[in-house]
DNA sequence: CATTAAGTTTAGGTATGCCTAAATTTGTAA
DNA sequence: TTACAAATTTAGGCATACCTAAACTTAATG
């Protein structure tokens, strides 16, 4: 059986190891707020369920099939999100979390009919690709807007979905998805850019500047 | 905390006591298809908790408080219904179980959002109204089929949600909600009834005629 | 190559929500 | 008014998924 636990569990080694990271026991513990020793547990479970490949004291890998339930999953919540930003009026920084909840609960009958319904979108509100039926998912180029060459112009592709303060503080400084951005200047005392978005200066922390993504 | 499962009980609980029903330990168990003990463990916490009137031995009834959970679990769920069939075209007899899952998991602001956009029903596609905001939900003065006046024509205005195979069977013989109906004829023998709707007769056992409630 | 710190796993414990079997309560009928 | 059947509750157990504390691996360093 596949709870809605386990499920966290494997959407976050897709997401760690979609940002280039090994997968171990102390990351996936911080990354789901749940103890070390938990997870230890757990990734034996996952593991004699044939859901991930594990190699204990030295981290683990989603098989095909988990990555399948992940891929799945991660259709769920950015179909989801696209319903609640553009046709219930959701703001940015809310449809994360109401997507979270949903996607452990509606069946595959529903997103294909959402899907359907919402036009087949090929991105969510915060600039990720969705996933299509057969799970195939577009690669993503995007840079960090911290690697990009200051002076430059670029467009903001993607934005992590998983802080409200930050989607929250973009907006109120007027960054949305498309938005061009120049990054003016860093800063090494403290890590913090300087950038130019909406024909304004504004100031980014470190973390902030560590969400944003962009092309061009 | 409300769990999953304790809104469950809370939400059958108001569903025997609307059919005039008194709420035991059995009738609620059979409702659940839980064992009589583990509903006599629940039943404990939930009184302990203050949303339900518990007499050991002889019944409960739903608090001030349980009846507001209830309620607002209802909404979700006849809102749901009504944007799974109206919306994503799903057909009568699978919004039900789909409902189901939802409701659990949907927020207020989800829903309020989603009433809006459906513009405000005041019923579901079963028949049922749908309580408001403030939870207010409209009295209904349905009859049983069984108890009408045979040969007199009436709109069938509520059909029980519950039984996937009574609305497939009823959608086959092209019966849907305002349908008019006559009781053409009662049989004794097992209870079973011949009706006519569509200008087609047709026999519905006794359990089939239970499920159907009319107006008119 | 022995030590040790960091990271991981195991051991033992908790709450939830279910189960079966045994004990208890209730109301009715002899 | 006692005895009994039906309904209910209590007792003791199990799986899930979490916890802390203790034990164990690993890898890096002197």
């Amino acid at each position: 059986m596949t709870t809605r636990s386990k499920e966290d569990y494997l959407k976050n080694i897709y997401h760690i190891s979609e940002e280039g990271g090994k997968v171990n026991t102390g990351n996936l513990a911080t990354a789901l707020s749940i103890s070390p020793a938990s997870v230890s547990e757990m990734v034996n479970k996952l593991s004699k369920e044939g859901l991930i490949d594990n190699k204990p004291y030295h981290g683990f890998e989603l098989t095909g099939n988990g990555r399948k339930i992940s891929l799945n999953l991660i259709r769920k919540h950015r179909l989801l999100e696209v319903f609640l930003q553009e046709h219930l009026q959701y703001e940015w920084d809310q449809v994360h979390e109401e997507a979270e909840a949903l996607e452990h609960v509606c069946s595959d009958m529903f997103i294909n009919k959402l899907e359907e319904y919402l036009g087949y979108p090929k991105f969510d509100p915060h600039g990720d690709p969705i996933p299509d039926k057969e799970l195939n998912i577009a690669p993503t180029h995007y840079k960090l807007l911290l690697n990009t060459e200051p002076g430059r112009e670029y467009t903001i592709a993607k934005v992590k979905d998983s802080s409200i303060e930050i989607l929250q503080y973009l907006t109120k400084i007027g960054i949305k998805l498309n938005s061009k951005i120049i990054l003016s200047e860093k800063i090494e005392f403290d890590g913090s850019v300087v950038i130019i978005a909406e024909g304004k200066k504004n100031l980014l922390s470190k973390i902030m500047a560590e969400q944003i993504f962009v092309a061009g």
